[in-house]
DNA sequence: AACTCATGTAAATGCCTCTTACATGCTGGA
DNA sequence: TCCAGCATGTAAGAGGCATTTACATGAGTT
């Protein structure tokens, strides 16, 4: 049903003006993108749930891309929080926090996937939005850091630079999120988790920058 | 301009019919998903190209969904057929071969957008179309086949299953083509080339699995 | 109470998907 | 050769969506 205000404590029904519509407009939308796509969701239904007219989305989105990179704007932020709670900063040790921070990824896909789906999958450019940027940049930063932790219990020799590694990671990661790891849509059926596929390549390449033998 | 019949050896104007629609529209879809993506091709401006009426199309597709399968269709086709050529059978070595095949993988995402496109992000379904999973499994067949043969040339003892490496591949190799290769759409920049990243990628892994080290 | 500004609505435009009824013309049998 | 049938197009229309414009409402301020 549709998110109105915090009725106030009388409960009626709402009146010309809506009171929250914004936050309304999102709620909506996150509903329809889980339930078919960023492709599926339309203005026009996220109003009707907010039960309000076609027109008044505008007077708080100039379009329906806005309210969209709004949405990722958020998702961004959320995902960042899920793995840098998840990292705990290499607690107890980098490497069962690095692989806490993986499963979190996935989790995420699978748990927020309209989230997931604006931020990945609208083809909202990162250009032309500051704060859109500044947001998935944030996010990458957690995945960064954890990597320049995990980093230092490599051998020295071995090391490579931090950057390629979180792009490594992070794009495995999101090759297995968007390929399996998505709602129920019917792709391919693995003979394992998307969990597990994930933790055995990270520890694979990890394997082949020396992890395990002796340190520095 | 719009593709038309070949035209006849005279080479006048059409009459009422095509000739030639259905391939037409899908030389259209091509040219409108690369410009625009796969939500932004229309069913409509597909047949405006092909200079038909708007319900032309429907004589040839179910509806817009089917023609963009058929899109992917061709585009798995197609995909399998580059790695395919890239792979050489493996020659002149595994290890070469495999490098190709990789570099063949984002080629095709950035040179052929609109058949990538199709294939990973326009949210066709594999089920309820045999053809289309049996030409996808074509494709990731291919991929299976190199890495069973790269397999062979790493020591026995550490030998993963080739269906998982195959998997690991194939989802950092999607997981660069479609957060870095595409076209130029604003994502983010990159210290290096997609291909060495995806080559750096490859090379940790497969050292994870003792590549280098006395095979057998 | 009157003003003003933010926030909604109604109506209209233009585009899109898809359907239905009708038109055309290629093709193969009589 | 003639013509009926069928595949392929067209025209027109229903219903939906994005977006704009002109107008309405009401909450807060003075």
């Amino acid at each position: 049903m549709p998110w109105k205000r915090e009725q106030p404590p009388g409960g009626g029904p709402r009146g010309y003006h809506h009171g929250n519509l914004k936050e309304a407009l999102i709620r909506a939308a996150l509903e329809l993108i889980a339930q078919k796509g960023p492709g599926g969701f339309t203005f026009a239904e996220a109003a009707r749930w907010a039960g309000v007219s076609a027109a008044a989305p505008y007077r708080h989105f100039r379009d329906r891309d806005e309210l969209l990179a709004d949405v990722a704007l958020r998702g961004y932020d959320q995902f960042a929080n899920a793995l840098s709670h998840a990292f705990a900063e290499g607690r107890p040790d980098p490497q069962s926090a690095f692989d806490r921070l993986g499963k979190a990824y996935l989790n995420f896909a699978r748990s927020e996937p309209a989230y997931y789906s604006a931020m990945f999958e609208a083809g909202i450019s990162l250009d032309n939005n500051a704060a859109l940027r500044a947001a998935a940049d944030r996010a990458f930063g957690v995945l960064r850091t954890a990597v320049e932790l995990l980093i230092t219990t490599l051998p020295a020799k071995a090391r490579p630079p931090s950057l390629m590694m979180a792009l490594h990671v992070w794009t495995l990661s999101h090759g297995i999120a968007s390929l399996f790891a998505r709602g129920d849509a019917g792709r391919r059926s693995l003979p394992m988790s998307p969990e597990d596929l994930l933790e055995a390549g990270v520890l694979i390449y990890l394997r082949g920058l020396g992890a395990g033998e002796a340190a520095k």
